[in-house]
DNA sequence: ACAGGACATCGACGGGCGTCGATGTCTGAA
DNA sequence: TTCAGACATCGACGCCCGTCGATGTCCTGT
């Protein structure tokens, strides 16, 4: 706590992201904060079909199956990727908004200085 | 490992991010990953001057003030924030170009399916 | 009905993360 | 020189996360 009389700073005037704003996005941005999921969507999203299946993500890694699907189960719960299974297959796709919302986070007035 | 004969689908091609990218941007997205450190970005951000001291940051948490000069260190090391001294008081500032890189990571067509 | 494969789930392990109280370091003022 | 305040660092605690082997579930040929 720092003396009224003896600022140190001007007092953190303009709109700042509210604390219901932040718990919100952070898990969003915890979901891609990893390197091997960071990779999954990248992978996904360059795919010429704009999905992917779970046996092909699987051979770009050394890594059990176990844990690309634990890795897989992670973005989709945060809506990061979209799941359709057909067949014996399982299909994974990114979802477009996800990404967006990050995106314009980092361009939002709340974030970006003047 | 899938059967080559019975694909299940399209072989990943496209030119997805390396797994040197990926170890590369993991870590400035985990260290924005967390609602607090978020905020304290934001508050930093949407401040009058562009920058803030670590008092005011302090009154603006439930936090104790170890717990704040921490999350501002690992801002910090992740090249979110810049550090000046100014007398008794410390200063920190976004650099918009850490910021940048996550936007644009994010519109990059590595990770933006066509 | 049966067998085999694709994918998810479970339980466990080690390590890293967020938070705290206590203590250290540096600066400016008395 | 001494003191008080601003901030960083340290050590510790509980918890979550990434990874694994083993097992379960569902689908498809045969």
């Amino acid at each position: 706590m720092s003396d009224p009389g003896l600022a140190c700073c001007t007092p953190l005037s303009g709109t700042a992201m509210s604390a219901d704003q932040a718990e919100q996005v952070a898990p969003l941005l915890k979901a891609l904060a990893d390197p091997v999921r960071l990779r999954l969507v990248s992978l996904i999203a360059s795919s010429t079909t704009g999905e992917a299946c779970v046996c092909d993500l699987n051979d770009a890694f050394d890594l059990t199956q176990a844990t690309i699907s634990h890795h897989l189960k992670v973005l989709h719960s945060a809506g990061v990727l979209d799941r359709e299974k057909r067949g014996v297959w399982v299909y994974y796709a990114v979802r477009p908004e996800a990404l967006a919302a990050v995106a314009s986070l980092f361009q939002a007035p709340a974030l970006t200085p003047a």
